[in-house]
DNA sequence: AAATGAACCTGTTTGC
DNA sequence: TGCAAACAGGTTCATT
C-alpha cells in the first residue's frame, strides 16, 4: 500500500490508538519475511508499554518503554490493521499482535517485500537500515538548494535521483512522476541540467504533493486501507501517473509512459521539457 | 563512489 | 473464454 504519504496517515491514525497500550503476544507464522525478528523478540517485547509511534522514511517505529523498538515497513503490498481476533486467519497474515486490553493487529503482506526488525532506540540512526538514508523530504534539510547539489554532481535522471534513497527518502514512484509534472520536467532529463530554479520549484512542488496527499488521508493506490482496514477516498488527483494514452488535464496532449531503472514513469511531452 | 539491473514474491490486469 | 505475459506502491544485492 505505500508510500510515504500512506505510512505517515497510518502513523497519524495509530499514534493515539497504540500509545500506553501494553503488548502481551506477537505471533509469527512464517519464519522467512525479509528481515526475521530474533527468536526472542516476543519475549523481549511482551509486558511493554508504547510510548510512541514515529516514522523514518516508510518505517514505522513502535516505540516501547525498556525495550527494542520495533520497526515496521510495508514493502508494496502490506497492510498493518486492527481485526477481531476471531477473524479467520488469511494465507498472507503473517504477523499477529495482541495488546492486553484485548485489541489485536495483523500484518498482512501477499509480496511479502515488507519486514519488521528490532533496533535500539539509542542507535537508531546508527542502525544499518537507516544510517545511509537521505533527508526527510518533509523537513527543513531537503531544500531547493540541497536538491541542486545533489544534481550538479549527478550523472542519472532527474526521476532516478528523485528514486535514491541516499538523496531523499520517501518519494515514490506515484510523487516523483507527478512532482516533476507539476515542475515542467520530464523524468527522463539528466539531473546535471536542471536549473537553480527549477531545483527550488521541484523541492516545493515535492513538498506540496505529498503534504496535499497525507492531508486526504494518503489516498492513492487501488488497494490501500488504513488501520480500521476503510479504503482509501482516492481524493488525491493524479495528473499524470497510470494515465499513459489519456489527455494531459492541462493541454490534453496524450500522456507518455517510460520504463527507467525498471520502474514505469508517465509525463506529458508538451508540458514537460 | 555512483549507477544499473536483477532479485525478492504474489495477485491483478492486459493482450492475444 | 482461456491462457500467458506484463505489471504493481519498495528495498537490497551484485556487478559494472
Amino acid at each position: 500500500m505505500p508510500e510515504l504519504p500512506e505510512i505517515e496517515s497510518l502513523r497519524q491514525k495509530l499514534a493515539p490508538k497504540l500509545k500506553n497500550a501494553v503488548l502481551s503476544k506477537l505471533v509469527f507464522r512464517r519464519a522467512d519475511l525479509r528481515a526475521p525478528l530474533p527468536k526472542d523478540a516476543p519475549k523481549r517485547l511482551c509486558d511493554k508499554r508504547i510510548t510512541s509511534i514515529t516514522r523514518r522514511s516508510k518505517y514505522l517505529l513502535i516505540n516501547f518503554e525498556n525495550a527494542p523498538t520495533l520497526v515496521v515497513h510495508l514493502g508494496m503490498s502490506g497492510r498493518f490493521f486492527f481485526a477481531p481476533k476471531q477473524l479467520p486467519l488469511d494465507a498472507h497474515d503473517h504477523v499477529l499482535i495482541d495488546f492486553k486490553d484485548g485489541r489485536h493487529m495483523r500484518l498482512r503482506d501477499p509480496r511479502r517485500f515488507g519486514m519488521l526488525f528490532l533496533c535500539d532506540p539509542a542507535k537508531q540512526a546508527a542502525h544499518p537500515r537507516f544510517k545511509d538514508l537521505g533527508p526527510e523530504p518533509l523537513e527543513a534539510e531537503f531544500s531547493g538548494s540541497y536538491l541542486l547539489s545533489c544534481c550538479k554532481r549527478a550523472q542519472t535522471p532527474i526521476k532516478s535521483l528523485l528514486m535514491n534513497a541516499h538523496r531523499v527518502v520517501g518519494v515514490g514512484n506515484i510523487y516523483a512522476s507527478e512532482a516533476l509534472f507539476l515542475s515542467g520536467i520530464r523524468p527522463t532529463r539528466m539531473a546535471a541540467r536542471v536549473t537553480a530554479a527549477e531545483a527550488d520549484t521541484l523541492c516545493a512542488n515535492i513538498k506540496r504533493v505529498l503534504t496535499r496527499s497525507i492531508a486526504a488521508g494518503g489516498t492513492s493506490f487501488r488497494d490501500y486501507v488504513d488501520a480500521e482496514q476503510k479504503p482509501g477516498l482516492y481524493a488525491v488527483n493524479l495528473n499524470v501517473y497510470g494515465r499513459a494514452g489519456r489527455p494531459c488535464p492541462r493541454c490534453a496532449t496524450t500522456i507518455k509512459r517510460v520504463t527507467q531503472t525498471g520502474r514505469s514513469s508517465f509525463y506529458c511531452p508538451a508540458c514537460q521539457k
